[in-house]
DNA sequence: TGCAGAATAT
DNA sequence: CATATTCTGC
């Protein structure tokens, strides 16, 4: 029976969150003690409404009455599907498998994380030709939407029993009410490339906002996302092709690099690296997340 | 305080 | 859709 009954399966339309906002788990560092098991479990790690400030978060709250619903809507496919929540949504064709690629190789081995067949070695974070392929998203993080729109993650995670430790069932993400603004997205370096090069096949004329994110077919990648990102992007192609101060013939000194830079201009730039992650956000996310490189978790 | 990046408004 | 402005986090 398609249609859910009330306050059930949208009950507390609770939503995913994408580990967009690392300050979350900055705050919350009870989330990086135990540290993801599992790509599902990664993914809600970082529940908006998760009421970043509750140090006593340590307790994950399991609740076992807390049916995991949200997988429900998914895993529920075999037997009862929310088809409400499929109404307008791309066909599986065209969906990107989210599961795995929500999981940097670099995260997983972070986490000893284990997604599908040794993800690490295999998937290369550097793969080109976005495009090329119709294999579009791959590795990339998006936005934690909660207006309508919402893809869900295709998770083929075997359902391990996770705890179901989002925040509480009802707005998981922005505590429940949904006048608030939308998480702020993060244009990873896999984006911003599969951003550039949908500019690029687009050319100049074609590279609207629409089409945009059309070709590079991101889950929960929004028009508006792309519409501030080329308009940061417009911005960043004049100043570059001023004769301003273009020490370099067109190297990106800023995030807005054609994804990764194999060469950073020797003389560093003074303003973060040539990643399209948010400057400083970055490094405190990427240690929040167990990325320290000399200290251990 | 200023800056950068993303959201939101016009 | 493009541009301007506001907001937010360092």
């Amino acid at each position: 029976m398609p249609a859910p009954s009330p306050g059930d399966s949208l009950h507390g339309r609770s939503r995913w969150c994408a580990p967009t906002d690392h300050r979350d788990i900055l705050r919350n560092p009870s989330l990086l003690a135990r540290g993801p098991q599992t790509p599902a479990e990664y993914v809600m790690l970082s529940p908006r409404g998760g009421r970043p400030h509750d140090a006593t978060a340590a307790t994950p709250a399991p609740s076992s009455s807390s049916s995991p619903r949200h997988r429900a809507g998914m895993e529920a496919g075999a037997s009862g599907r929310v088809l409400e929540w499929e109404a307008g949504l791309p066909v599986a064709s065209e969906l990107t498998p989210v599961s795995h690629p929500l999981i940097t190789p670099a995260l997983a081995a972070a986490f000893r994380i284990n997604i599908g067949g040794g993800a690490f070695a295999a998937a290369s974070p550097f793969d080109d030709s976005p495009l090329a392929h119709d294999s579009p998203t791959s590795h990339l993080s998006f936005p934690c939407d909660e207006d309508e729109d919402e893809e869900e993650v295709e998770e083929e995670g075997e359902g391990e029993g996770e705890t179901e430790d989002t925040a509480s069932g009802s707005g998981a993400c922005r505590g429940g009410a949904r006048a608030g603004k939308k998480a702020r997205m993060v244009w990873t370096p896999e984006l911003h490339h599969r951003f550039v090069e949908a500019v690029g096949h687009l050319g100049d004329k074609g590279a609207v906002p629409k089409a945009i994110v059309r070709l590079m077919n991101v889950e929960g990648l929004t028009r508006e996302n792309v519409a501030s990102h080329l308009q940061k992007y417009r911005i960043y192609l004049k100043r570059t092709r001023n004769p301003a101060a273009p020490q370099h013939p067109q190297p990106f000194p800023t995030a807005y690099g054609p994804s990764f830079d194999p060469h950073p201009p020797s003389d560093a730039p003074s303003r973060s690296d040539y990643c399209a992650f948010p400057s400083r956000e970055r490094d405190q996310a990427l240690q929040a997340m167990g990325w320290k490189r000399t200290k251990d978790v």
